[in-house]
DNA sequence: GACTTAGTTTCAAATGCTGGAACTAAACAA
DNA sequence: TTGTTTAGTTCCAGCATTTGAAACTAAGTC
């Protein structure tokens, strides 16, 4: 293994690199965006962010709206995604496991896996309410105020810890949320002794959490699941009661992802 | 010479069309890939394989399992995909919708919408049971023999259509598959005078539903939804009695699309 | 230890990407 | 109408990037 240079994710390795940078851009923005609107925001000069939307909509990983002259995300990406939800993501396996404890809980529970520094949540069940899973599955929250966040952290490698630190904005979203690396970091330290941690209204006032990490034998992360309520229906307290089932469902989980082995994350 | 487009399905322009059909290839695997089970599919040589491999994964499109030495699809797919999803498909809209049909009927209700001559699953929804649900969003089935797909066709353009049509594989799956271009146009006709369609047990034994298109003002096809049973469960002449449901529902989402898709031209 | 298989690196050649600039199309004034 | 601005598209010379045969390393196999 020669010197594996990466990170950032900004400054793009050759031309596919770009393109992707540009399918990032069109995503990021949450709506249809017109050429223009990219223009301003692109590194690239006319000519060039023209080829990358042309290529990328032939390629069906953009649509043109001609009517309106804009651009959204393409079809293709949730056949891609599809498949990289299926047969990479702890999701399949974890599933039943899941449910089941949703079930015992009453609660929602979460499932996430940390992607680029962020916690990117890759599946989700609710005993109470039927459906609602693409919305959820694919979605990304910050790290360092998220229960699964901070339940990822605490176990990771300390070289993996510290590229992910310098990956949070510690934007204080609440009055509670540990806006600083020490605080976070002295807050790590606790939930690794713990072996699970909350999320005290960090992130959204009124929500709260009980998370733990998903670990290989070998002490790697996995991804980590939480049990998510509001503070209008229960207390942290009443939470932290639950931490032994969400830990053994972790635990569940870590054994049946043994046997199917996991890709390194980069 | 010997330089001609080379075409596998797809048009692969420039370095980033190959780079998208490399992935395409790890995704249709389905499973983990290693290189050289890759390099045997790919019209690539080996070092240009490698290093699209190389790049894709750093771009977190794909990820490396250094272990086994496999390749499988990135998180990042995830990422982007809940972005098209929210963005550029019809669920987000159609959901409240649907979740409404399959309460009425008790039956499983999906949504689909055309990608590339394919149906493309964008949301499914189930009364009885909870979940499962990204197991079925992104997943492609046929068009000429699935509910979904017949109702999308009969309304397509002509050109649309026939473009469609050249990209159906006509595979029998059951006794019932309509398995030529011309029993299936004869079928597409009926279909559009009745304005809405069914599956005969045409793509898997035992299981049938009634579908109708999502269209706009203009006769555009956005997609299409259906009611899906089983023939243990249910008849089709008592889905039959659903179809106004079904169109009913059709029509309420295209009235929501209208408004967001395309608002009041001043 | 010789041989095979699997993956990685190199480098000269040439392909295909780049981006300034010219162009067309539409929108808006005057 | 005609001139002006803005928005999107095409051109093409020049050169950065990609290409892929071949050489190489690493890990199995006999």
């Amino acid at each position: 293994m020669a010197g594996d240079k990466q990170a950032d994710g900004g400054h793009a390795d050759g031309t596919v690199g770009k393109a992707l940078d540009v399918l990032d851009m069109v995503a990021s923005h949450g709506q249809p965006v017109r050429f223009s609107d990219l223009l301003d925001t692109a590194p690239y000069p006319k000519a060039t962010l023209y080829r990358f939307l042309q290529t990328l909509t032939n390629q069906g990983m953009l649509a043109y709206d001609s009517d309106r002259g804009t651009y959204t995300m393409g079809m293709r990406l949730v056949r891609l995604a599809h498949a990289a939800w299926a047969q990479s993501s702890l999701a399949p396996i974890a599933r039943p496991y899941i449910t089941d404890l949703a079930r015992q809980t009453g609660e929602t529970v979460h499932l996430a896996q940390m992607d680029q520094g962020q916690v990117l949540y890759v599946d989700k069940c609710n005993a109470a309410k039927p459906v609602e899973m693409f919305s959820q599955a694919g979605k990304v929250g910050p790290a360092y105020c998220t229960g699964v966040g901070k339940a990822m952290l605490a176990f990771m490698s300390d070289s993996a810890m510290e590229a992910a630190f310098a990956r949070q904005s510690f934007h204080r979203f609440t009055e509670q949320t540990l806006d600083t690396p020490d605080r976070l970091r002295a807050e790590l330290v606790a939930i690794r002794a713990r072996g699970y941690g909350f999320d005290r209204e960090e992130h959204e006032p009124g929500i709260i959490c009980c998370a733990a990490p998903i670990l290989t034998r070998t002490g790697r992360v996995l991804g980590a699941l939480s049990v998510t309520s509001t503070t209008a229906r229960t207390s942290l307290e009443a939470l932290e009661a639950e931490a032994g089932q969400v830990m053994a469902c972790a635990a569940r989980i870590a054994a049946e992802a043994e046997n199917w082995r996991f890709p390194e994350q980069g």
